[in-house]
DNA sequence: GACGTCATGCTAATGGATTAGCATCTTTGC
DNA sequence: GCAAAGATGCTAATCCATTAGCATGACGTC
């Protein structure tokens, strides 16, 4: 059948969608081991065909098991993803976001980074973006 | 019974809390009038109402009619919900996010803005962050 | 003061996400 | 060959988010 992705996930559903995004590509095992309460291999695996019949992930052998990867393209969804959350915390503004992100905890920022910032917002400027 | 609010949430909660946390403050038919295929006034109170059981919304009112706001304040949700994002979607680079944002479409910057985001890089690098 | 409108209180019904259970198949080791 | 381990196929049961329905109370108007 295959209808167009819907965007809208339940709760497992979400946590699942979003396992498989972070890993990339997941087995069963990949995401059972990464959900917050997990429930029963068995149960993870119904989730994970469930979730392929509605068209969000689709697999393929690696020897006997399956492994999942989302239909939608990393970037597609990282970016409908930045632009929701955009919308809904920042009133659309960027800058206010790029605020918040530099002052989450993370990894000290190396110079390449500092670098690489810094000619995003350059090109930001000449793209009159 | 007020137990502390879980963080995940159903699809239906899911869309309720992004409105009202669009929002700030929000009345049922504010709610109601940004949710994609809404469902009865009814259901809609009830669905507030149970998230404010469930700890998530609180409301007070105004004149005969009922305001809800969410109880985890705005900044923090923002930050976690930032982080999520950042863990889920960019394996943690807080510099590949930036670059992700500045992409989206949006308003033209401003000089302010321009000059904010400067100021930003400058802090980030004098913190060691 | 009766009526219409619009708000909330409460609860039962529904439906779909979520779970578990059992059967089957393949691989591996003895 | 046979048994154990670990994978999938399929489906029924369950649970709870989601919805709708009916009753009540406040306010304004003719």
């Amino acid at each position: 059948m295959r209808t167009a992705p819907s965007k809208e996930f339940g709760r497992r559903e979400r946590q699942i969608m979003d396992v498989v995004y972070r890993l990339g590509r997941a087995t069963v095992g990949d995401v059972m081991g990464r959900l917050p309460d997990p429930p029963t291999y068995s149960a993870v695996r119904a989730m994970l065909r469930y979730l392929e019949r509605k068209g969000h992930l689709r697999h393929t052998r690696d020897g006997v098991r399956y492994v999942y990867e989302p239909t939608v393209p990393h970037a597609e969804a990282q970016r409908s993803a930045m632009q929701h959350l955009l919308r809904t915390f920042f009133r659309g503004s960027r800058v206010g976001a790029v605020a918040a992100l530099l002052e989450l905890p993370g990894k000290e920022l190396s110079d390449g980074d500092l670098a690489r910032l810094r000619a995003l917002v350059r090109r930001a400027r000449h793209e009159g973006r």
